[in-house]
DNA sequence: GCCTCTGGATTTTTT
DNA sequence: ATCCAGAGGC
């Protein structure tokens, strides 16, 4: 009984409870995706149900593919039977298989945010509406709201109230209109359709709820309405649903998620066993209190008290600095004692913030002490410029009715189209009851009603010819030949390589080419389709890597499902965490809250909570008192850390030579400083000099400076606190 | 049609 | 401080 070895008693009971529906209220680290994984396991190797008979559902990519791997050990090769992924990803692929049957093209591309945005911006112009004055984003937000309720336009209409929502009534019609022109789908309509679908076609229901014996949900406290719908549907036969979730750690309702998907499960489904983890395996007595304190604070809160045989652990540190360049530096400087005293890996670090502004000066700092560090999020991959440029030719070549990817490359390299005669071409497609591709292949048909004539004209010919080619050059060709065919034909690297970091960017379509590749097996142009879909369906945070040896710099929200050893929460003060916004409303208040409990709760062993007297955000400078969570600890939890106000003004302390920093770290301080021979520079010791060059030594690079007052100086570009003078 | 300048906004972002 | 979109000039 090997599945069941090492499980707690409520472990053991959520796992082996196979029959009917079940409610698993799981606390941080109290081995949530270890019970999921063996209970699937255990399904399949003791109570002998076949792998293509389950179906585990995650919010993230990176959940579904660590479940997969845990997986992989307990079970070995069936795993790749087992319909395990994003509600998202799984509902994309039965819209492929089964969507025809209420009208939804094989071939629909999935249209990311940037996409969206377009098309609602036209959609609010084409209803008459001035886009400055009505936020596309507003609308598009509104409309996921309504999207995530499974609220049609019809019936957002029938309910709108004020002015505002009158207009969306209009632009929401408008935008789905546009959405089937493209034969496209939005990330919300993946699941509207695949419920739509199954309440439409009975059979196709029926088939599904057959197949699916066992149906288990993670993260349940971040679903929304549709999810769940989606949910009871599939599960609607067996009724063997599992639900795993934590309503403390629900920190994206503004994403729609509902905490009373958990109530309602308890009400549709009145014979479900629940089970509560409280047991937690991850941090010590003091970190587990310390969160316990803070998010015991919530009215709207079902009580429940966690509880560890850990040790009782070091006291948290709640750390005041001058600014937030002292906060960094305190960070940075703190990560490189604990390494030096041999208490912490840089891997199992972590700095946590509230808005990604807050990552700049941190990221200072560590190139300054030279401690390796991995951004994640930030800019993401797939939504900068060339990637989604590439990508666009791409889904153009896929399906040509898609106007947002014709539009954004119908002048990507420039070619003499600009936005007069985008506008033109597309009334006139409009007009005459064409599709935009149609219509581009007659611009030079004066008898067919072309309003188009020389350059112009031509122009858009060219591009007619250069789509053409590319669609029918591409159907032979798997997903890599076919970037390759697209840079070819467009000249596209000239085009980037004008741009300032065109090196950079030509790199990033390099990287593009390389995630590709692991596409083309799937043969011929069959690998485009699914290399297009499984970029869109992918979001930067999976790319975290816990195996690469250095420090974490995350958001809060990204860190939820995460461990470190030691975890540094920067930025601890009022209108910064809890933010400004949230202070104006309750339920938002609440979650901030809980965002601060999910934070501190990722940390197994050490916690520092920072805060600085004053930061400059925004351009401006302002003081604000420390976050009121850290009023919320007992103080026998805490131990004070004031960091020196006289270190903060210019000293960066001695060079911590103890660290070998790796090159990339020295190459990034390079670019960062933006340093070459000649420019002048100041050092906090040496004053000021001018730079002379630099060379390799010891694996590392030095800069030479020479200095006005002390002469010549060789330092370690990693190392030297040099500030650049203009 | 392309380039540059200015003004507005800037929480979080599983997909 | 900084990034982006739209307006207006060349």
């Amino acid at each position: 009984m090997d599945i069941l070895s090492g499980l707690n008693a409520a472990q053991k009971q959520a796992v082996q409870t196979t029959e009917g529906p079940i409610l698993i209220i799981a606390g941080p680290g109290s081995g949530k995706t270890r019970v999921i994984t063996h209970r699937i396991a255990y399904l399949v190797k003791t109570c002998g149900v076949s792998p293509d008979r389950i179906i585990a559902v995650t919010f993230t990519n990176r959940a579904a593919r660590e479940m997969k791997e845990r997986l992989e050990d307990l079970l070995g090769a069936s795993v790749t039977d087992l319909t395990l992924g994003t509600f998202h990803a799984i509902c994309a692929r039965i819209l492929r298989q089964r969507g025809q049957d209420i009208g939804i093209d094989r071939n629909f591309v999935i249209y990311d945010d940037e996409d969206q945005l377009n098309l609602m911006k036209q959609a609010i112009v084409d209803c008459g509406l001035d886009p400055k004055r009505y936020s596309p984003r507003a609308f598009l937000s509104a409309v996921s709201a309504a999207k995530s309720q499974i609220i049609t336009p019809q019936q957002y209409g029938e309910r709108a109230q004020s002015q505002f929502e009158k207009f969306v009534h209009q632009a929401y019609q408008r935008y789905q209109q546009s959405l089937a022109i493209c034969k496209a789908l939005d990330f919300d309509d993946l699941l509207v359709k695949a419920v739509e679908l199954f309440n439409q076609s009975p059979e196709t229901l029926s088939r599904y709820q057959s197949r699916y014996l066992h149906v288990l949900v993670d993260e349940f406290q971040d679903t929304n309405i549709v999810q769940y719908t989606f949910t009871k549907q599939v599960a609607g036969r067996y009724r063997n649903v599992c639900v795993v979730g934590d309503p403390d750690q629900s920190i994206y309702t503004w994403r729609q998620a509902d905490i009373r998907n958990i109530l309602s499960f308890e009400k549709d489904f009145p014979d479900a066993r629940v089970f509560l983890l409280e047991q937690n395996y991850r941090s010590t007595k003091r970190i587990l209190n310390t969160a316990q304190s803070i998010v015991s604070v919530n009215v709207q809160r079902k009580p429940k008290e966690l509880w560890t045989e850990n040790e009782e652990g070091s006291p948290i540190s709640v750390v005041e600095s001058y600014d937030e360049e002292e906060e960094a530096r305190f960070v940075a400087a703190e990560v490189e004692r604990l390494l030096k005293e041999g208490k912490t890996t840089l891997k199992e670090c972590a700095v946590m913030y509230r808005v990604n502004a807050q990552s700049r000066a941190l990221e200072e700092a560590f190139l300054r002490y030279g401690i390796p560090y991995r951004l994640v999020g930030g800019t993401r991959f797939y939504q900068r410029r060339e990637i989604k440029d590439i990508l666009a030719y791409l889904k153009l070549i896929d399906n040509p009715h898609d106007n947002v990817s014709l539009k954004r490359v119908i002048n990507a390299p420039a070619r003499g189209i600009g936005q007069r005669t985008v506008d033109s071409l597309w009334q006139w497609a409009k007009g005459s009851g064409m599709s935009v591709f149609d219509a581009l292949a007659l611009v030079g048909d004066a008898s067919g009603g072309s309003p188009f004539t020389g350059r112009a004209q031509h122009a858009l010919a060219e591009f007619n010819t250069l789509v053409r080619n590319l669609t029918d050059k591409s159907k032979t060709l798997n997903a890599t030949d076919t970037i390759d065919l697209v840079l070819d034909q467009t000249n596209y690297k000239n085009y980037i390589m004008d741009d300032e970091d065109g090196e950079e960017r030509w790199e990033n379509i390099l990287e593009l080419r390389t995630v590709a590749r692991q596409y083309n097996s799937s043969g011929s142009n069959g690998g485009l389709s699914s290399f297009l879909e499984g970029v869109t369906l992918v979001s930067e945070a999976d790319t975290y890597d816990d195996k690469e040896n250095v420090v974490t710099l995350i958001t809060l929200h990204q860190a939820k499902g995460l461990e470190f050893a030691v975890v540094f929460i920067v930025g601890m003060e009022e209108k910064l965490f809890p933010h400004a916004r949230a202070f104006d409303n309750v339920s938002e208040m609440e979650e901030e809250r809980r965002l601060c409990y999910v934070g501190i709760t990722r940390a197994k062993k050490l916690v520092y909570l920072v805060h600085a007297q004053r930061r400059t955000f925004l351009g401006a400078t302002t003081a604000n008192p420390p976050s009121r969570f850290i009023d919320d600890i007992p103080s026998d939890m805490i131990k004070t850390i004031l960091t020196s106000p006289v270190a903060s003004v210019s000293n960066w302390g001695p060079p911590l030579q103890s660290f070998v920093p790796q090159t990339d770290a020295i190459e990034r301080a390079r670019i960062r400083l933006d340093l070459h021979p000649g420019d002048h520079v100041r050092h906090t010791k040496f004053g000021e000099g001018v730079v002379v060059g630099f060379s390799a030594a010891r694996g590392d690079e030095e800069i030479t400076v020479a200095f006005k007052d002390v002469g010549m100086k060789r330092l370690l570009l990693a190392y030297a606190h040099l500030e650049k003078v203009e």
